[in-house]
DNA sequence: GACGCCCATACTGTATACAATATACGCTGA
DNA sequence: TCAGCGTATATTGTATACAGTATGGGCGTC
């Protein structure tokens, strides 16, 4: 009966490591370079407009152009990098139009989310949620603003997770990623709107107010936008 | 005055050839390859879960392994292709419920999509629309069927262009492209259903009734993919 | 001094070579 | 006969080398 799920503590700990194949972790060097520059770029010291230069690249990293052309190519694919054939790549410098479209996807598709997880509320999901608004609340009151970037992201892929569709949770991070960089991190009072709308949006989540948590969705990623580009 | 823009007709000919730059024209091989997989996927020559390897594709194509393998990487960032580390790539071949979630996404983006076009009604457009579904309509009243993929095709991606917004259109192209080839080509009832819900459409945008043409688009890929599960 | 040409330089595109890893087959021993 | 092991083979991952193409600066000419 216990062969198979429950056996001795020792046995657990080995079965436990192998249930994590350590092989699924060994992830390719173009793989790691791709996240070393991703994180480059969403922490702005890549700044948009910036040459990306294979060999340089590749001696920074330590590895050869090819893992770092492919790295390059996938964050071209993603759209955080512009790649001009026989030019180079340069970081992603979207005109404001580019941006104004891209906001207007991710504000359809954000509703859309909010909207299933509405649906499908999820008890486990829902008190994740409600952990990480508290700590964001949390955060804004006390001004800790350094751990609010990383408490939104939270908050956003927990929420997107909560959809239960995972084309629409990918699209949605790569949309987030692309224009992330361009709206410079608002002040206190942007950070005091912002959770509020995730307080309200949540609310209507649990609620299971389908429309509600759509349109709350839409306008908080609008209102974002708008917030930013006034701030500029 | 006619030095810049009108000269003779010789010379006309040299002008109109150096303002269509030639070296746009020149895609690199990753390019030309990722089109022709692409093109052999979409087309059903390449079936899902069959497997690509790199040093086949390459022989097949008279280049090296490099560049298949870039345009193996482009193509999984599209979702056409499933690559897996160090075991290789696979036409991707997406489970009922993948499936499932990638048209819901598309007919959201397609419903958004037709609301733009509602919106921003471009007569040079809704004309050449209007050129398409008279065509698509006559093809399927003389049972034409062969014709009908293309016209399709035309007709979504020129709705697609009436949206103005660059981004949906771009991920609308790659989400029809994932689906596509898991649907048989209905029979000749499904195509008589295709093209009215087409022309309605069309109508809804012109009349610029973002509702109705929204509402509309989302449906018909939901109509899309009903007609093909229960043909199957 | 300004224009155009040519060459040096830098970088990307493509090919080839080698290393690391996965898969399949056959072999041995019970 | 079959399980387990080990090797052979196939394939991917990474590095290096060379070719093709853009870019900028120096030089000569007018």
């Amino acid at each position: 009966m216990d062969d198979t799920e429950d056996q001795g503590p020792a046995d657990d700990a080995i079965l436990e490591l192998a249930e994590q194949p350590l092989g699924s972790l060994h992830r390719p060097l173009s793989q790691v370079v791709a996240d070393a520059i991703r994180q480059a770029i969403v922490g702005g010291q890549f700044t948009p407009g910036m040459r990306l230069v294979e060999d340089r690249l590749a001696a920074k990293f330590g590895v050869s152009r090819n893992p770092v052309r492919e790295a390059v190519r996938a964050l071209a694919a993603e759209g955080l990098i512009t790649v001009v054939p026989r030019h180079g790549a340069v970081v992603a410098d979207l005109s404001a139009e580019e941006v104004r479209e891209t906001v207007e996807v991710r504000a359809t598709l954000e509703g859309m989310n909010a909207r299933l997880a509405a649906r499908h509320c999820d008890q486990a999901v829902v008190r994740r949620l409600h952990d990480i608004l508290a700590a964001g609340l949390a955060a804004v009151r006390s001004a800790q603003v350094g751990a609010l970037p990383v408490l939104n992201a939270q908050f956003h892929d927990t929420l997107g997770s909560a959809g239960r569709n995972r084309v629409l949770t990918d699209l949605l991070r790569t949309l987030r990623e692309r224009t992330g960089h361009f709206f410079p991190t608002g002040g206190p009072d942007h950070a005091v709107k912002t959770w509020n709308e995730h307080a309200e949006i949540l609310n209507a989540v649990v609620a299971g107010d389908e429309e509600l948590a759509s349109l709350l969705a839409q306008r908080h990623v609008k209102s974002a936008e708008a917030t930013a580009a006034t701030d500029q």
